[in-house]
RNA sequence: GGGCCGCUAGCUCAACUGGCAGAGCAACGGACUUUUAAUCCGUGGGUUCUGGGUUCGAGUCCCAGGCGGCUCACCA
């Protein structure tokens, strides 16, 4: 370890303990009586019993003032002020504290509970140990550590020196809490499925690339979960879900991790109109559990989560906002016209489910920041759904949006073997023609369905971008704790 | 990947059209027994992201690169 000069000074501070016999990392802990937050909560009764207590933390601010001291340490729990008087704790100890303990120290102290003058509640210490010595500095005091590139780099110093973090990982965990507690109670069975996949599938992405040395295989991170579940589904469980990572290998932004948190949840003898159902359900729950209100603030905004939430087909959606209607326009030459004709500003793609894909993105996508189910996709975007029994050419699909970012896509999932092997044969061709995310041909799923899958709904969900909706964030890097970072040469 | 912007002390930030690299906090030394981001006096601390170039002189201008942010493209 290279030290710079605060390092040094703080390492010679802990030769000074080592060589006054005291360990600076105690392999021992005396165990503290109370939290820092407990003692605040019971900080009436326990000063005027003036019973000894003992706590533990991190020291946050330090004010030596001749003969005595005030600190603040901080636990996990809260904060709380420390009082040491040189006549009351002794010489020794004291001085010692003042010339061998650094603001970030991790310490131990006991003593009995009182109000300064001012009224703060505070420790009066009768004597206080090392527990850790810290030999890197804390950041600024008022400001903290602001520099985002180091606040991710080194999130445990952000998670020191910030609240904001701290408070979004738990809410984060509750959020997560909330939705198994849901899922448990609809009577969700919870289960883990592989992460090295020999083919990939269940979305549209480019994957990560693995390889099996014993095997001599090449192996896939996966993409999504979809079609490991639907396996079980074929099995015979009838509600299972999955919290899990997946991993795609494309641009990082503000809505995009290489490796992100995904739900995904399969439910026999069920529909999408279930799945909406079930999904602005569940939100509105986990909303009411993380804050007493079915309705949040984000940036600024009221986001009213309480169903039902509106269900607008694409095609109306799109002809909202554009004037075009897909169902006319049914070519990717009459889309081109139409969009054309209009004076509309869309890059081109090669086909008309893609161009109508654009379409929305580009036009309806950005205004859908209160809860909407866009309802029925076109077929060639969704090779895994049903289609419409009234119109083929579209699907029994939804996808939900909040804050103009997709927050779920669901359908009535294909259980019909010989049309799933023509959708696989279709995405076959797309690659072939030079689509980079169409699926692979799965035979094995092929198969498990030629066994006869019930109707199935099926739903996923970025948990990522919802902890984002319920914690206030506008990057996906503020609700990951450890965010892809390119590789520094510092590091 | 493209465009734009940024990178200065441990942290938060200054430094005009190129002219002695600074402040606050933190640290170190001193004063101080009820402070609250303690206060007061003093001291030290720099690969100005890296490497080239222009210039008498570069944190500042030019070139190349690194990392980050925003944005566009792709994706959830």
């Amino acid at each position: 370890m290279d030290l710079n000069e605060f390092q040094l000074q703080r390492r010679t501070k802990l030769e000074r303990l080592r060589s006054a016999g005291i360990d600076p990392f105690p392999a021992h802990v005396e165990p503290r009586t109370h939290t820092l937050a407990a003692l605040l909560e019971r900080f009436a009764e326990l000063a005027a019993s003036e019973a000894e207590v003992r706590t533990h933390g991190r020291i946050r601010l330090r004010r030596v003032m001749g003969k005595s001291s005030f600190a603040h340490i901080e636990d996990e729990s809260g904060r709380v002020q420390i009082f040491l008087s040189r006549r009351d704790i002794g010489e020794e100890n004291y001085d010692r504290f003042v010339e061998t303990s650094d603001l970030g120290d991790i310490i131990s102290v006991t003593g009995h509970l009182f109000h300064t003058k001012t009224g703060e509640p505070t420790i009066f210490v009768h004597s206080w140990t090392m527990l850790a010595k810290a030999i890197s500095p804390l950041p600024e005091k008022y400001h903290g550590l602001e520099d985002i590139e180091a606040r991710l780099r080194q999130r445990y110093v952000d998670l020191i020196a910030n609240e904001e973090p701290r408070r979004v990982f738990r809410l984060r965990a509750a959020l997560i809490k909330a939705i198994r507690d849901f899922l448990d109670d609809r009577g969700f069975l919870e289960v883990e499925t592989p992460v090295l996949h020999p083919v990939y599938g269940g979305a549209a992405a480019r994957p990560f690339i693995t390889h099996h040395n014993q095997l001599h295989q090449d192996l896939y991170l996966r993409i999504a979960l979809e079609l490991y579940l639907k396996r079980l589904i074929v099995g015979g469980y009838e509600r299972v879900y999955e919290i899990g990572r997946n991993f795609r290998n494309e641009g990082v932004d503000r809505f995009h991790n290489p490796e992100f948190t995904m739900l995904e949840l399969y439910q026999a003898y069920a529909d999408y109109e279930d799945m909406m159902e079930l999904f602005e359900t569940m939100l509105a729950f986990v909303a009411e559990r993380l804050y007493n209100s079915t309705s949040i603030e984000y940036q600024g905004q009221i986001i009213d989560l309480t169903p039902p939430w509106p269900r607008i087909t694409m095609r109306d959606a799109i002809l909202e906002r554009t004037g075009i209607d897909i169902r006319e326009a049914r070519t990717l030459e009459a889309l081109n016209d139409a969009v054309r004709s209009r004076g509309l500003r869309l890059d081109r793609k090669p086909t008309w489910a893609k161009q109508v894909d654009e379409l929305f993105s580009e036009y309806v996508e950005p205004h859908l920041i209160q809860p909407t189910f866009i309802i029925d996709y076109p077929r060639e975007l969704s090779p895994l759904a049903k289609a419409r029994p009234d119109d083929p050419d579209f699907v029994e699909r939804f996808e939900a949006f909040i804050i103009g970012a997709e927050m779920a896509n669901a359908f009535s999932e294909l259980n019909d073997p010989f049309e799933q092997e023509q959708r696989f044969l279709d995405q076959l061709q797309a690659a072939a023609a030079g689509d980079e995310e169409a699926m692979q041909m799965d035979v094995d799923f092929l198969n498990a369905l030629t066994y006869g899958m019930p109707p199935t709904g099926g739903l996923g969900s970025g948990i990522d971008r919802l902890t984002m909706l319920f914690t206030n964030q506008t990057t996906i890097r503020e609700v990951i704790l450890f965010p892809h970072l390119r590789q520094s040469h510092d590091a």
